[in-house]
DNA sequence: ACGTTGAGATTGCCG
DNA sequence: CGGCAATGTCAACGT
C-alpha cells in the first residue's frame, strides 16, 4: 500500500465524467492495483479506478486507465508525501444482521409473523424470482411472504407481482415483514390486502436459541 | 488527517455487528471526525463511523462510539505508522452524465425518443411523484416517458403507476427511456404495451449542440 | 457467465 | 424532517 499526500486535480472519465479542483487530498494505491482518491471529510472516495488498471506516472501527474477504457488522471501540483507498508492478506469481513439472517431466523419461527404458520417453503422459486417464505396458515391458506429490513413502495410491488403469478395455488394472502414498514408502503399494501408485521431482529435472533442458551 | 498502520481486530456493532479477524490495516482518522479501516484490497471501507463520534483510545486500542449508539472497537497489537497530514477543504466533486443530464438532453431533442414528437412539459408534477417528460406525439397522443440511466424492472412499475394516475387525460403511451434496458425489464415493459427506448449518452450530448460546436 | 438482489448502503432532492 | 430516487453503485449468490 503506497500512500500519497499530493496537491492535485483530477478527472475521471468512464459511464460519467468527474471533475476535482485543485486541492490537497490522499491518494493511496493498494496492493491489488486499485487506487483511491480521498479528501479529509466523508467515508467513501472521492475518485477511484478499480483493479485491473495500468498506472502511467510523469513527473507532473499519473494517468490511470481501466480496463473498459475508464480514465483518472491525476495532475500533481506537489508531493507532501509518498510512503509504502506492506499490509498483507485481508482475512475478510463477517457480518451478522442482514437481511438473509433476518428470512431464515423467520424460516425458524414462522409463528412470529402469524400464529399457527408453518414453513413450506424458503426461497420458493417462480419464474418472477424466488418467493422469501412461502407459509401454510392455521386456515390452511397459503401465505406469500416477503422479507425486508426496512420495506418501501418497492418491496409491496414485488410482493403484488409473486401474487398474480402464483394466482390459481387456492386461498392465498400476501404479507411483508420487515423491521421497518415506511409509512406509505403500509398505505399502499393495506390497500392491496397485503398485511403488514414489523419485526425487532434482536428479539427474534433472542428467541431463536432459547433451548441453547436456557440451560 | 491521520494515517495509522497497525495490526488489528476489528469489532462494529450497529444495524448490523460485523468482525474483522487480526490483519494489518490502515485506519484514517479525517478532519471532519471520519474513521475509516481500509485492507490493501478494493476502494470501498471495510468498516468505519461518521461523524459525529467519539474516540476514546487506549494504549491496547480505539473505541469509537457514533451518535446513535453504534460502536467501532478497534483491538490493536502494533502500531507500525501513525503520522498526520492537513489537507485543508475539499472544493468538491463535479459530476456530468446523470440521469438528471440525460432527462434535460432529451427534454431538448424529444424526436430523438418517438419522431414527431414535441415536448409539453418535463417534471409533469402527480400526486405519485413527477412525471420525467410529458410528450406530444405527432399523432397527438400524450407519451408519458420515463427516463433511467439503467431500466430494470422497478421503473416499469413506476411508468405504470404514473400511466394508471393520469388515465383519462386523453390517449395515452407510455414509453421507457435508457442507456440499458434489461432483457426481462424490455418483456414486461412490452406485455403492458410500454415502449422501449435506448439511447446513447454521448450520441445525446453530441447532438445537443451543434449550433454552439460548428461555428 | 449472466442476471438478480441486498447494502451499516450513502447521498441528495424536494415536499 | 420524512419520503423518495440515483449511484461510475458494488458484491454476493444462484442459474
Amino acid at each position: 500500500m503506497r500512500l500519497v499526500v499530493a496537491d492535485c486535480s483530477i478527472d475521471y472519465a468512464g459511464r460519467l465524467t468527474a471533475h476535482l479542483p485543485m486541492a490537497r487530498r490522499l491518494i493511496i494505491v493498494k496492493a491489488d492495483g486499485t487506487v483511491v482518491v480521498h479528501a479529509d471529510q466523508g467515508h467513501k472516495a472521492l475518485n477511484w479506478m478499480s483493479p485491473p488498471c495500468a498506472i502511467a506516472e510523469r513527473p507532473d501527474g499519473w494517468t490511470v486507465t481501466g480496463a473498459k477504457g475508464e480514465t483518472l488522471d491525476i495532475a500533481i501540483a506537489e508531493i507532501h508525501a509518498d510512503i509504502a507498508y506492506h499490509l498483507g492478506r485481508e482475512p475478510g469481513l463477517l457480518k451478522t444482521g442482514s437481511e438473509a439472517e433476518l428470512q431464515m431466523l423467520l424460516a425458524q419461527q414462522p409463528e412470529v409473523i402469524e400464529a399457527g404458520a408453518r414453513l413450506i417453503q424458503r426461497e420458493y422459486p417462480t419464474d418472477l424470482g424466488p418467493v422469501d417464505l412461502l407459509l401454510r396458515s392455521a386456515a390452511d391458506e397459503t401465505l406469500v411472504v416477503e422479507v425486508k429490513r426496512v420495506a418501501e413502495l418497492a418491496a409491496v410491488e414485488q410482493l403484488s407481482r409473486y401474487l398474480e403469478r402464483l394466482d390459481g395455488l387456492g386461498s392465498m394472502r400476501g404479507i411483508l415483514v420487515a423491521q421497518t414498514i415506511k409509512p406509505q408502503t403500509r398505505v399502499l399494501a393495506e390497500a392491496r390486502g397485503i398485511g403488514c408485521v414489523e419485526v425487532d431482529f434482536e428479539m427474534l435472533a433472542g428467541r431463536a436459541v432459547p433451548d441453547l442458551t436456557l440451560f
